[in-house]
DNA sequence: ATGGAAATGAAAATCATTTTCATTTGTGAT
DNA sequence: ATCACAAATGAAAATGATTTTCATTTCCAT
């Protein structure tokens, strides 16, 4: 086990709160902050895990932590710049709960993501 | 410049249309077909040019290959034994499509799955 | 101080994907 | 059929993010 290191976090908010790990450790670094790589990764996941990120991916495959405001939220994500917004899915909500019901799932959760081009792009 | 081999696309509608290239290189291993991997690669990536199929990303952030147009659905998957369960996403389409026109949002696409424990489990 | 648990990071391992490059195949002109 | 050249192929190496290993250091509680 390991718990985050605390100037991740505070990188990763100064970064705007939404940064690879790749990113929060040359941010680091350019700062003088004495830190190796694999702390910031473990430091990254077990923030994930205490569920104060959480992880997206990049159209390349790399994934992107973010801070998560409290409730639970999806993300429309744009292909081209990688800009995100949250949005409500109650919607969800419903269809997961009645899928599973449907068919005796229990302890039920589920991931929605919808991407596409922004206005801009 | 390189066309697409048709045989990768026929395992892909093969494998229900979803599948990453890994996986496709596997399927016609198995199914005795000679070809190299990197190949499949060439072969989705000139697919996706020519937007006959589109490509997500797992949340290990491997790519996966799906044919457009496809009726896609979504899938109930067991966190004890893996057990998975296609499922129509009606719901899903709607706020999907909804969500994005209110941010204006073009050429969307989704992704959604549900998992828990199934009876068995 | 002392012992053990947790944290750290350098280096190696992993794994998907891309690039390189030499070889093979297909095609069209002669 | 033969020649020439473009496109396709695939083995092997390169790349790049992420994970694992493992020896060392830091922290605490006694």
């Amino acid at each position: 086990m390991s718990r985050s290191n605390p100037r991740v976090l505070s990188t990763l908010e100064r970064a705007g709160g939404f940064a690879s790990a790749q990113e929060v450790y040359r941010l680091m670094q350019r700062e003088g902050e004495s830190i190796g790589l694999t702390t910031v990764y473990r430091s990254l996941q077990s923030l994930v895990n205490d569920k104060i990120v959480d992880v997206l991916r990049r159209d390349d495959g790399e994934a992107i932590y973010r801070l998560c405001g409290d409730a639970h939220h999806h993300h429309l994500v744009c292909k081209g710049c990688g800009d995100t917004v949250e949005i409500e899915g109650g919607a969800i909500e419903k269809w997961a709960k009645t899928m599973a019901e449907e068919f005796g799932f229990r302890e039920v959760g589920h991931t929605a993501e919808i991407f596409g081009l922004c206005q801009k792009c």
